[in-house]
DNA sequence: TCCTTAAACTAACACTTGTTAGTTTGTGTT
DNA sequence: AACACAAACTAACAAGTGTTAGTTTAAGGA
């Protein structure tokens, strides 16, 4: 494992301060007070306000998509590419708390970037409804309107990094299998 | 029903502007301009910023307790109340769109009503929780960590907001009921 | 016609915003 | 001792922030 560098540091207490107010909220001089430095230094290791977004969002957005195209090529059958949807959020959420929350609330703020972002956010939701399609085809899950299973399923794996930080006590693993549970056996034939 | 007046003009418009981009990215002029009006304008009905979020959320955020209440006191079984729940979500979403946004994002710059809206959260889960357990009591609902179950479904109800604006060709009805047979049947014993 | 009132306006305020420029400090290497 | 470099600093900027004060405009009732 290589040190954190100041810049990945920066990100790390940007996305936890993002986390509780919001980008819009959290000033670059909020940003300073938490790294113990002065706002001007920031820009040593960062260029914008904007970059550090970027670097919060993008790469995690793309780890869902290349996650999400891999899981759909696999052998597996539907409802066991859906378990490891449910595995790809947790891991990914446990690993990126404070991410994900900049990945679902402040995606809207990305300027450049924005159209890259809805463009891995539609590839992701493809993939996802192919994968319910094949399992109504094959007759693995019960013939209600995809789109809505799939809302169903991303918004509860969207909020967990709201759940996932309370719930030390709870095994990772645990909450997956929980999860799969109650989202999988009800869509179940 | 009685025209709206202009104060309750603003606080709509606000609420659409702060489901785009948040509270805090959005300024007085932005809504000025949505008004077609100067931002000094907006201070001969409103009293601050803070006041127009107020107003979106808290009375919201008292309905939602106060329904629950009900629902939790009603002669239903556990099952029919978590369909009423449901139910409860879908129509208050449906009337609140936007004002849902800001109920689920910019509840924390609430300023002196924080604690309150918080009470008033935590009292509707508690209520919520109260259903599940009774329903587990009774051996109407599966027997799964009862904070996941919630999770679960509170997650898909508070993002609702973001999925029934798009579905204006998607019945009301028909959503709440489709809702329920992925979420309830999932986890009836 | 005069008065009231709702609702807009202009102008300005004190403060905060992201960011830049140039400088200093401390640490390790030659 | 001299140098290089990372990383901090001070000072300042132009633009944007929420908000206030005082004024104008248009419509309706006395």
């Amino acid at each position: 494992m290589k040190p954190e560098t100041r810049k990945e540091e920066i990100i790390r207490v940007a996305a936890k301060l993002f986390k509780e107010k919001g980008f819009s909220a959290v000033t670059m001089r909020d940003l300073a007070t938490a790294m113990g430095i002065k706002a001007a230094s920031l820009y040593n290791h960062i260029n914008s306000k904007q970059e550090i977004l970027k670097e919060i969002i993008i790469s995690l957005a793309e780890d869902f998509t290349e996650s999400i195209k891999i899981i759909y090529n696999s052998k597996n059958n539907s409802l066991e590419k859906l378990s490891n949807i449910i595995e790809l959020h947790v891991s990914l959420t446990t690993k990126n708390t404070y991410h994900m929350a900049s990945l679902n609330n402040d995606w809207m703020h990305l300027e450049d970037q924005l159209e890259y972002y809805l463009k891995l956010r539609k590839d992701y939701e493809s993939y996802f409804l192919k994968i319910l399609n094949e399992g109504m085809d094959a007759s693995e899950i019960k013939n209600v309107n995809p789109q809505i299973i799939m809302f169903t399923m991303l918004s509860t794996l969207r909020s967990l990094y709201l759940w996932i930080p309370k719930k030390e006590d709870l095994n990772i693993d645990e909450l997956a299998n929980n999860l799969s549970v109650v989202l999988i056996q009800g869509i179940n034939k």
